[in-house]
DNA sequence: CGATATTTTGACCCGGCTCAACCCAAGTGG
DNA sequence: CCACTTGGGTTGAGCCGGGTCAAAATATCG
């Protein structure tokens, strides 16, 4: 699982011209501070499948997700699997204060993160106020977004969850390109059926039915293997049974 | 559900001998800050089953829970509940830096609150840095316990589900006699049945059922109506599948 | 084109839900 | 003091949604 990838050294790259720049958690730091940040930062790339960080294991590194999507694990010592968090661009990996993981992190496509010494983050967060603070509400949308996936788990029915994961994915892409969520037209799929299935908390059968029920129904549409069309946002939305787009700003979402 | 509550003024209670002085969201803070929380606090009682912040409603008031067990809840429209959270004494309530309460606070045992006006609380938390850091901690414990939280009702039997709801009452009791919790011989619980359906995710049927049969074979007893001996710890910390006690500190758990 | 991985579909099964009866303790009022 | 209510809690019977196991269909890749 662990190849050997190339530890980069911040070549170029400078965080003003860094693209998640005005979201992530060095988001509202000052240039000064900004600085400091930039001196004790490097990157590193991650394969599709590779362990970004083990369950458990001593955790040396933190950091921002640049580029790609990354997933948290947490496991069963029988192999029992539960996804929990979904990780996009800006979004943040790893626990301070805490020496050891208490998930796994996969990196689903291929990832390259924006990483610090563990406790030299901690050092420049203790001094640095700006970057507490926006911590701090990134682990609060996290917390939100953690518990919206509660109510998923605990009480939604297989149709239900699909429904919701795909409604995840059409607010994070409208985000992206700044539309309304009703006009996202396509959504692309970067998870493995086995992946949803995981984050979800069915069985890959299940969701693979499920699509299909969806898709029969008109609610979805196929483009590509790994994209699909909207077919009726309103019932899909409904389906999902949120009350609305609160929270999808967290991370997991 | 809401009746007539007397807001009781700080009268000669003051925050240095307040029992959750050491562990509340206040911990870090030095004399001087916390003079600053003293003027701006106030008390608040609240009885079984009154609801402390409805889900989605403005959220005026926000702080930590001094005495009793209350229970955080979200609602899908059709009348479906799931338990988010589980708080106890100096546990934080309320949802800084968000308007709306993102999920229903309920009393489960009489409570008492120490309370800030929701604006005034995030005034200081952007001058006060020791709050501010002991707020994100908590916040990052809290949702750990979320994510253990998001394993169990994904993924758990119905059996490994009560056995991991008692071993979180069994770490929180051992913690507050300060014994290990193998050494815990009896658990109260606070909780009715429908409360702690709604808490793991299942139906009161079932949980009685699966409470049965925990006695039916040793792993716990009954003292009486609120009250069960711990019969086989092993057995039960097993079942209940945790690595260990990690994230015991967590407000969830 | 074969070889391997992923996805879909089908048949069957089982754990937990539903619906319903019953139990028990703690009021409450005549 | 007893009849009645009320609100948990327990237990049973039957069902069903989603899991399991197996096989076919479809992608992906040398």
């Amino acid at each position: 699982m662990s190849t050997i990838v190339p530890n980069l050294k911040a070549s170029g790259e400078k965080c003003e011209t860094c693209p998640i720049r005005h979201r992530a958690v060095c988001s509202y730091s000052s240039p000064s501070e900004l600085s400091e940040l930039n001196d004790a930062k490097y990157y590193r790339d991650f394969r599709p499948g590779e362990e970004i960080v083990g369950e458990q294991e001593p955790m040396t590194a933190v950091g921002s997700l640049i580029d790609g999507v990354a997933s948290l694990y947490k496991t069963l010592e029988d192999g029992r699997r539960q996804m929990v968090g979904l990780l996009f661009p800006s979004d943040f990996i790893g626990r301070p204060m805490r020496s050891h993981a208490p998930y796994e992190a996969v990196a689903v496509t291929p990832v390259r993160m924006c990483l610090f010494h563990r406790q030299k983050f901690e050092a420049i967060l203790r001094s640095n106020t700006s970057l507490e603070r926006r911590m701090l509400e990134m682990t609060l949308d996290e917390l939100d977004a953690a518990r919206d996936w509660m109510l998923l788990l605990g009480r939604k029915s297989a149709r239900e969850r699909l429904a919701s994961f795909l409604m995840i994915l059409i607010r994070r892409r409208a985000e992206l390109m700044k539309v309304n969520a009703e006009d996202v037209r396509e959504i692309d799929l970067p998870l493995t059926r086995e992946a949803i299935a995981e984050f979800i908390g069915l069985t890959i059968e299940t969701v693979s039915r499920q699509f299909s029920l969806l898709r029969k129904q008109g609610l979805i549409g196929q483009i590509d293997r790994r994209t699909l069309s909207v077919g009726d946002y309103d019932a899909l939305s409904t389906t999902a049974g949120d009350y609305g787009p609160l929270s999808s700003d967290a991370a997991i979402a």
